[in-house]
RNA sequence: GCUCAUAUAGCUCAGUCGGUAGAGCACUUCCUUGGUAAGGAAGAGGUCACCGGUUCAAAUCCGGUUAUGAGCUCCA
């Protein structure tokens, strides 16, 4: 006899078991019929399930979140089903929700191909069409592996056989389909509306790279047309700020066969560069950093010293010379304890930051990189702080510090923090990384940042922390981090003179706040949609002549803001004051400064925005004084628009 | 590196059954001298990524290479 409490606090009573779905008729048709699922006491549940005792219930329809993931995931289990429909000798593996929608993975040989996908999208759509009832059942861990073993099914069996014994598992069956499954799922397959399958891609199975490649299949899935309209144009205008399309249409930087991953940047482009070089460069200075310069080049065995050679070579550049083996540096680090290594060290010098903007060479894997955010050829803004094991928890404080001061000046407020801790091999005393990770936990705990907690995944010499942005369609890149070092110091024989005399080892802290200058550049390009802040924007201001009269006042006009220190074109061309404006707006030059014969009688400038707002007429004093209060206002952009 | 796809003018893209290539924008020249998101005309521009094969004939079909895109794996 349970007693059904509704998320309004009203109750219902009824004389029997009731099903979820039974109390949703109870409520009324229209609700019968959207509801996808239950929640009972906070547990999401098939709407068939049954509830025996009292219990809060809350009905998921597709307007919850939740109501969207059992869609999803049922829009999975329905893409299985057409695929074994049409290609039954396709082995099915597992098909999870994601964001924005789902995926799954089969065994099949000859590989989908784009008009496969076509295919079974439609067979998809005519399954839902006949509304299969979506049927939950249950059976022993021995009994499903035979079952999916009978039925061909062996990586459905393998997954199955590593589930601990003891645990029942449900299956859900649809029409001749069934898959296991924890669910809940749909009760009808009537219930998807609205699905897409987006792109074919190799997946590993079990995400091993040794094991045999699997065909996976992504789709999106909505309650409703019009959501998965909307959401398809979302993806399309997002696609516009990629920053390698923009880097095209704002002429930034190019790359070409002969270089493949690395940047022939271009004039506006390397101003970018330069500009956000200089901004680290000041800010480094104000935090204490010593800025320094060290090779390109450097002997192999200063790489084999510091453990890199062994474990990295094959993604290391090299190059001989008069029977000397070199690599390419593919990071700063052994140079920099070279750098500290010269002359004695106190412990009155520490902590001593080091600092350099290094050119790392690293021979990525082809079919990773991507643009400016993964190149070959990248420079990192970064710094190694070489102090004790007592000075880290300040050292990380102040550089998570540091690090959100410049994200925010860039205009970043979403930042993914992850906490790597030690891994299974490793150096180092369990004491030093209790204590390092205590440190770094703390740090960030102070601060209280939300973060996420990697267990085991941190470098074999300590512990560290990851902070990520996103690009322009979700895809979340890794900029900042911070790692603490127990092995490189000893390894180059770094040492300092503590306050007993005795020789220590200093620990060494990697850091870097952009990570990648190519990276966070690409990053920036695509979060200000090339709409840079006059601060970043290459060109700031373009002074355009109405008629070839004006041409030498505009020359004056630019020239003097120039000598003044901004970045300023001219534009002259024997064309209408229409396209000119609309050539520059394109650009997204953020200022417009228009020259006619009024103006140039008045001695003033017609300024206008790259968003089209008129500012009208100023003399130029005032307008220098507009775009020099915008610079020192830095970034500050909402992402969200 | 792996799976799938793609590569045609500076850019964005057409090019049907295999018969030696086309548009818009950009560029050059001329006309136009204009007031806030495209003024007009003419011209020039291509070893169809590269190498090989099939064919009387290949941008087109086949194989390979390189690069790029999406995803996977990796990321000191």
């Amino acid at each position: 006899m349970p007693t059904i409490t509704l998320p309004d606090d009203s109750q219902r009573e009824f004389d029997h078991p009731v099903s979820v779905m039974e109390v949703s008729e109870s409520i009324g048709p229209g609700l019968a019929k959207a509801t996808l699922a239950g929640k009972v006491n906070d547990k999401l549940v098939d709407a068939s399930y049954v509830i025996e005792d009292d219990a809060r219930l809350q009905i998921v329809t597709d307007r919850d979140p939740e109501g969207l993931e059992v869609i999803r995931h049922s829009s999975a289990h329905l893409m299985a089903q057409a695929v074994k429909e049409l290609y039954p000798e396709a082995q099915v593996t597992i098909g999870p929700v994601i964001e924005d929608g789902f995926y799954y993975d089969y065994k099949y040989d000859p590989g989908f191909t784009p008009e496969d996908l076509e295919k079974i999208e439609k067979k998809m759509q005519e399954l839902a069409s006949q509304d299969f009832e979506v049927k939950r059942s249950v059976m022993s861990r021995d009994e499903a592996v035979k079952f999916f073993r009978d039925m061909g099914e062996e990586y459905k069996a393998q997954i199955i056989e590593s589930i601990p014994a003891n645990e029942e598992l449900s299956l859900y069956s649809q029409g001749d389909f069934i898959d296991l499954c924890r669910g809940p799922h749909v009760p009808s397959t009537g219930k998807i509306k609205a699905i897409k399958l987006m792109k074919v891609a190799g997946a590993y199975w079990r995400g091993d790279s040794s094991n045999e490649m699997l065909q996976r299949i992504y789709g999106t899935a909505w309650p409703d047309k019009k959501s998965l309209k909307a959401y398809l144009n979302r993806l399309a205008e997002a696609e516009k700020r990629d920053h390698r399309k923009l880097a095209k249409k704002q002429d930034l930087f190019h790359f070409q066969e002969e270089a493949p991953g690395m940047v022939f940047w271009h004039p506006r482009g390397w101003t970018i560069y330069k500009v956000v070089e200089q901004y680290i460069r000041d800010k480094m200075r104000d935090h204490g950093y010593q800025e320094i310069h060290t090779p390109q080049v450097v002997d192999q065995s200063l790489w084999e010293k510091s453990g890199h050679w062994d474990k990295f070579r094959d993604d290391m550049f090299t190059t001989s010379s008069e029977n000397r083996n070199y690599a390419i540096k593919p990071m700063n680090c052994p140079c920099h304890v070279q750098v500290f290594n010269q002359g004695l060290k106190s412990y009155r010098d520490l902590p001593l930051r080091l600092a350099e903007f290094g050119s790392c060479h690293r021979n990525e894997a082809s079919g990773t990189l991507h643009g400016l955010m993964r190149a070959r050829n990248f420079t990192q803004d970064d710094a190694h702080i070489f102090c004790t094991e007592d000075q880290i928890q300040e050292e990380v404080s102040n550089f998570i510090d540091m690090l959100f001061e410049v994200y925010r000046e860039f205009g970043f407020e979403d930042v993914i923090i992850k906490l790597s801790t030690r891994p299974e091999k490793r150096v180092g005393s369990d004491e030093s990384w209790d204590k390092s990770e205590k440190a770094l936990e703390l740090a960030l705990n102070n601060k209280k940042l939300d973060w996420e907690l990697q267990p085991g995944e941190g470098a074999f010499y300590g512990p560290k922390i990851e902070f990520s942005l996103k690009d322009c369609i979700g895809r979340v890149w890794q900029c900042g981090t911070i790692q603490v070092d127990f092995s490189m110091p000893e390894r180059l024989g770094a040492s300092y003179v503590s306050e007993d005399s005795s020789k220590q080892v200093p620990v060494m802290l990697h850091r870097a706040i952009v990570g990648s200058m190519e990276r966070f550049i690409g990053i920036l390009i695509e979060n200000y949609a090339g709409a840079f802040p006059p601060w970043l924007a290459p060109i700031q201001a373009v002074v355009i002549s109405i008629t070839e009269n004006q041409a030498d006042y505009a020359k004056k006009v630019a020239d003097s803001l120039k000598n003044q220190g901004f970045r300023v074109e001219h534009d002259l061309r024997n064309e209408t004051i229409g396209l000119k404006i609309r050539d520059h707006a394109m650009q997204r030059v953020p200022y417009q400064i228009i020259v006619g014969g009024r103006e140039q009688e008045n001695n003033m400038v017609a300024v206008r925005t790259r968003d089209g707002e008129d500012l009208g007429a100023m003399s130029l004093e005032d307008f220098t004084e507009r775009l020099s209060t915008d610079i020192a206002r830095l970034g500050r952009i909402n992402l969200e628009d």
